[in-house]
DNA sequence: AAGCTTCATGGAACCGTTTCCATGAATGTG
DNA sequence: CACATTCATGGAAACGGTTCCATGAAGCTT
């Protein structure tokens, strides 16, 4: 492969001067600069990353470590701060952290070995070694929609106070009492503050105190339709679900068609945190909190790369929007 | 941050055999071993990844391109190359040209710079000059699901024909005569190849020839749903649709909804190549093709990193298995 | 015309590693 | 006991860029 010292020696000048060309950073003469440009595009020359991030100690490269890239609200919001990262300037390295702790350790320590120039986080909740780390290291750091205590970087995500009211207002209206509610692990602040904003809310709009009629599972189908079950085991009976994400919803729907047939949507309501594709063809069609993941992804990258250059960033909740589905009374 | 000196210095031993000890590369004493390992983890010691790629001249890291991260095939594939390529000691630098020939170029120029160790490309068809720098630069390459003629790289894939076939064998039985078949551009190989195999196995199986009923989109919902459209606008009244991928198959479905309201499923059986969440709570269920993402990403990540490693690698079309919903008789 | 400033350029230092080479201690062998 | 061999180590070169510094040519000023 090509070295800027070819480019150079084929441009007739010094290697200095090559590089001031190729880099723009300083004034060259018109002379010279035609030259090395028609030199590199000769030889294809394309500047060694590596070498260059060495001398410049920064690699315009951005970590985004996401908890699940399968979860359609985290494969927008990467697809979207791809765009914006790029749009900047910069590269994204993205990581997908399983939901699992330990992974997010690896993929910390490998981003630090990259010399990432900033990190966009989606935290699973624990404390660990490595965040602590983190914190120390002073790595420009914005967190999406999850926040960790202890951590006190500016976080971009979801309203979800606002989200689950909008649910409660529409359980209040279409008359539910008994609803199930189908949560996300405590441990993760997305899962405990929808929940806290639900059972804060339920007294005021009708809606049934008991607890058996709560369970959590793991923000993923399998745990969401284990916790659907518990609820049912339980003898309980609701007239309406509220899945708290939107592999939680998939979840419960399998859950309740595998314990009460297909038949199953004639008696029980659905509706979710964060819309899905297939909502609108569900009968009855599920209504849905809309859980704006590009633009958290989008805002998230900008105030990434206002804190990597020294500007001060403000924590941001992005509103959502009810799509209510229900036919007729409203 | 804390460098290799700086272990050396702490350790009281010379550059080289800190280097020595924390590469673990050559023969070291007990003694400066654990004086290195000691002083690194005090200093939280984390190697410059830039310096070292500079100096190996390699970074273990693989570049994967996608297509549309959106599509649940390539957040899965994506998902099961980085698990896979993380089990080998790489790190997966993952991109998504978003069905764009210019953001393929893009980021293999990006790639090109960052010196990728190997590439898993999922190409969208053209040429372009990118392409064919990547073919003199002679940078392991894999592709997926989709080929590019004049690349000679080892491709890890669907099984299209046999897919197709499943598909066809179905609508024979369910006795199926006036199919529409949405497709995808051309200019993709998948969407060729699955188009040819439907195409010619339509007489044998009892199905119109009429090409009126075949139809090509962007295998996304939009242009999947204008396809659709189209061919409703000719005058066509399938009995049964056929759609070439999974957006492909969700623009079907909505495209039909709007055209026919939300009872056009009494009239229109659907069939898919992917299969999707929501897939088995459609009344009907929709049957599909079960195309293996987390396979394919595997294979191919360790199929390259055996080219990385000078071993030579054959192509593997990965079989497909049809998942069939229709109730009572088949 | 002399002196001063501007400015493009060549040359060299430097970024943080890995790895080669030479050295010298320790061990083994005849 | 002399000599060969093994082997850990110190020191230095090298990877491919960017940027600082010194130099000298050209342009301005008075």
């Amino acid at each position: 492969m090509a070295t800027i010292k070819d480019v150079a020696a084929r441009a007739g000048v010094a290697l200095g001067t090559a590089s001031r060309v190729l880099s723009g950073s300083s004034q060259t003469s018109a002379d010279s600069r035609s030259r090395v440009l028609a030199a590199a595009a000769e030889l294809n020359y394309i500047a060694n990353g590596p070498a260059r991030s060495l001398r410049r100690s920064r690699t315009d490269v951005l970590g985004l470590l996401v908890s699940d890239i399968r979860n359609p609200f985290f494969s927008d919001l990467a697809h979207a701060a791809e765009q914006e990262a790029g749009r900047l300037g910069y590269t994204v390295l993205l990581a997908n952290a399983n939901e699992d702790q330990a992974k997010v350790d690896d993929y910390l320590r490998i981003f630090a070995s990259q010399r990432i120039d900033g990190l966009l986080l989606s935290p699973q909740g624990g404390h660990s070694p490595q965040l602590e780390l983190l914190r120390a290291t002073r790595l420009p750091l914005v967190l999406l929609n999850r926040t960790v205590d202890g951590l006190d970087a500016p976080i971009f995500g979801t309203d979800n106070a606002g989200g689950v009211a909008s649910v409660l207002d529409w359980l209040q209206r279409r008359g539910h009492r008994d609803v199930a509610f189908v949560g996300g692990p405590p441990t993760i602040s997305t899962g405990a503050e929808r929940l806290a904003a639900y059972r804060a809310g339920r007294e005021s709009h009708g809606i049934s105190m008991d607890d058996a009629l709560i369970d959590t599972g793991d923000f993923l189908p399998g745990g969401a339709a284990k916790a659907m079950h518990r609820i049912l085991d339980r003898g309980m009976r609701p007239t309406a679900v509220f899945g708290a994400n939107g592999p939680t919803t998939l979840g419960v729907v399998r859950a309740l068609r595998q314990r009460l047939g297909a038949d199953w949507a004639a008696n029980i309501a659905i509706v979710s945190f964060d819309d899905l594709d297939w909502f609108e063809f569900a009968s009855p069609a599920i209504s849905a909190v809309r859980n704006d993941a590009a633009t958290i992804g989008r805002l998230g990258v900008a105030g990434l790369v206002d804190l990597i250059n020294g500007r001060s960033v403000d924590s941001l909740r992005v509103p959502t929007e009810f799509f209510d589905r229900s036919a007729g009374i409203s």
